[in-house]
DNA sequence: CTGCATCGTGAGATAATATATCATCGGCCG
DNA sequence: CGGCCGATGATATATTATCTCACGATGCAG
């Protein structure tokens, strides 16, 4: 469903006075269409083939783009992007909602996940140390299901 | 009270029989002095000065055996380096304790907390997903109590 | 219509972060 | 001695990200 998803983030754009112009389209594509999260330099590689002139500028200021408005997401631990999965849902409470990684050691995988349980505790330990959260990084290593009884 | 700091380490290390060798105290001095999180170049930097032959892998080796050590942590996010807080109170439980961190956006300044409510739900959360958690890294960035108030 | 600001993009260079590879040296153990 | 292993030296290279200047399109004010 990745048509859906992109028609999603265009109307979410437009909500927002945002422009998701063809080339910030096409690179939400190429992330959406990744199954694994992928670098930046890979994503350059795949742009270049319609887009021979593509350079680092043109597919960071894009990621930059999504990123603000919350199409995509970063994992810092591998410096790569994935498409968020609910870039929908997230319009109810702003388009940065609270969301965690959970990335397996030995296939890869990774999972978006949004526990509120998690969003709380971290409100809670950082209001206890008199701080205000804007946004959290939460990325979980170890084992997924499948990996584990393997 | 870096000397204790560094004390400690070398008990910690010998009691694991990993070997806090000069050049690898001399980098967790460095980390242990600067006030801030240190990019691994300004640590190569400083390092140069007494060691003028030192390279980037000089300075990633050293980091790499002080982060398995458990007596400095990565922060992701700032691609930089800090000392641990409590690498003395880690030895109850494996030298990997669970720990956040709170990034102020003003000015800067990062504080590690230990917040075990944070830690349960984490581990709650993984779990519903048939998860098993082996290191969870948590960045919250936000704005400091002193900040806040100015 | 013209001038001007803004936004998005092109293009090239460069910065910042991290790793690969091969050589060397010293200790330790058989 | 001889061989292995952990630590370091030294060089090169890979990977990730940003800076800077320029250009075209769009929209709006005068």
């Amino acid at each position: 469903m990745r048509e859906t998803a992109l028609r999603e983030a265009e109307a979410a754009c437009q909500r927002r006075g945002a422009t998701l112009t063809p080339l910030r389209r096409q690179v939400l594509g190429l992330v959406l269409e990744a199954e694994a999260p992928v670098g930046a330099y890979a994503l350059l590689d795949r742009l270049k083939m319609s887009r021979p002139g593509a350079a680092p500028p043109t597919v960071y200021r894009a990621l930059d783009f999504l990123l603000e408005q919350g199409l995509i997401h970063k994992l810092e631990r591998l410096n790569a992007y994935v498409g968020c999965t609910d870039a929908g849902h997230a319009e109810g409470h702003g388009h940065h909602h609270p969301h965690q990684f959970l990335i397996c050691r030995r296939c890869g995988t990774t999972v978006e996940i949004t526990d509120h349980g998690v969003a709380h505790a971290i409100e809670a330990a950082a209001r206890r140390a008199g701080f205000a959260v804007a946004s959290a990084t939460v990325e979980i290593e170890g084992e997924c299901a499948r990996c584990a009884s393997a």
